[in-house]
DNA sequence: ATAAGTTTCACCCGAATTCGCTATTTGCAG
DNA sequence: CTGCAAATAGCGAATTCGGGTGAAACTTAT
């Protein structure tokens, strides 16, 4: 039985989702609210497994209550459902930590298994959304990819974590229990695994090229 | 009608797709074929609207091959269908010009509505590879809102770059034609304003917190 | 059990860095 | 014109770093 809290300010949609969630096995509607005024106090009060938001809402809109709630409740999934189709409202909608984002033009079935989906921990996105975050991705995201290994043993990964904190050998040896001529001797192999020369070096190629 | 080209290794699943498609109205198979060899030979000869393309395949490889079609056929859609769950495998077909993203577990049908919604300028995506998307998208798109200024001088932010670049005093003194006594100077400066008390912190905060 | 690799530590030396203070020149704003 | 910020430069000292050499203790794999 997925608990789904409905957030939406058209009172007639707000009671078709009501009436379909009710009227459908597996489904269940723990509230619906047509506004988000008290989003952390109502859900806190009816429990849910999945929030149906809404993005255009008086007072305050979907995104803004979508990071309140992820804020209070992490673990909830929020469902963005709306009529917007703007690169700017995927983004922040996707930033404040939605777990989905469907169109108002879905039918009723897309819908529950829209919810069914995000319960399960995937992300349903119409797919015109899901072309606009690839592009969002593409055009935002150059770099990366490689997180090569290099081979670095677990204890030169510690040492050079703590050197791109700013850490002094002397600092990390007191770290690692260690003296500071097996912190020296860590270095110098790290340097020469990433055939670097300084630890400035080492620090950026650590950051660029690795998880670090 | 849809025409689609097929590359996938499994001759068994290769001949799946030709029958699925070729006995299906809308769709057609505009040829199959078990590896990337001949890509643009193979496309440019038998033309068609979506490329359904398996990662895993001897010789060139799925990404490979899909960076190549786009480079030759940039509105050609590119539908990936891979067993391949792997962050770095979505990340790199994304970056590739891939315009969705399925998992082989998919249902023949979900296959066919796939390859309608790319067709449609959609991009399918598995929900699950959905949410790895929303994860990548969110964890490697913090940089953009924070760029701090810290006040550094135009010469303070040259002599930095080259801080991170890994360049000694000397070198960077070299660089910008000045001593590496006021190499020295800026360096303090700029530690003072970052309130850093080494190199390896600096280019840290530099990378992690500027455009640097 | 022998080999290979990891982790640990030591000593030395020259080069580089950090930091404090001072000071000149230049360009721009009041 | 005057004053301030920026860029430049220098000096000295304490400290840290980068590399070279060597080696013992321990783990893991063969």
């Amino acid at each position: 039985m997925i608990r789904v809290a409905v957030f939406e300010d058209n009172k007639h949609l707000r009671e078709v989702f009501q009436l379909l969630l009710n009227n459908t096995a597996g489904y269940t509607c723990a509230g619906a609210y047509p506004d988000c005024s008290n989003v952390i106090n109502d859900i806190t009060t009816s429990p849910c497994d999945v929030v149906l938001m809404d993005i255009e809402m008086p007072g305050m809109n979907g995104i803004e209550a979508t990071t309140l709630v992820k804020k209070n409740f992490p673990e909830l999934h929020i469902l963005i459902q709306t009529v917007f189709y703007e690169d700017e409202y995927i983004f922040n909608a996707i930033c404040a930590g939605a777990s989905g984002y469907i169109l108002k033009s879905t039918t009723p079935a897309g819908y529950l298994e829209a919810i069914s989906e995000v319960k399960a921990g995937g992300s349903p996105m119409t797919p015109g959304i899901a072309r606009k975050v690839l592009e969002l991705f593409k055009t935002n995201l150059q770099p990366l990819a490689p997180a090569k290994d290099y081979n670095l043993t677990n204890q030169e990964k510690k040492v050079l974590q703590l050197l791109v904190t700013g850490k002094s050998y002397k600092l990390i040896a007191a770290d690692l229990f260690v003296s500071i001529d097996t912190i020296k001797s860590h270095v110098r192999n790290i340097y020469s695994k990433l055939h670097v020369h300084s630890g400035t070096e080492a620090v950026s190629l650590a950051i660029r090229d690795k998880i670090v």
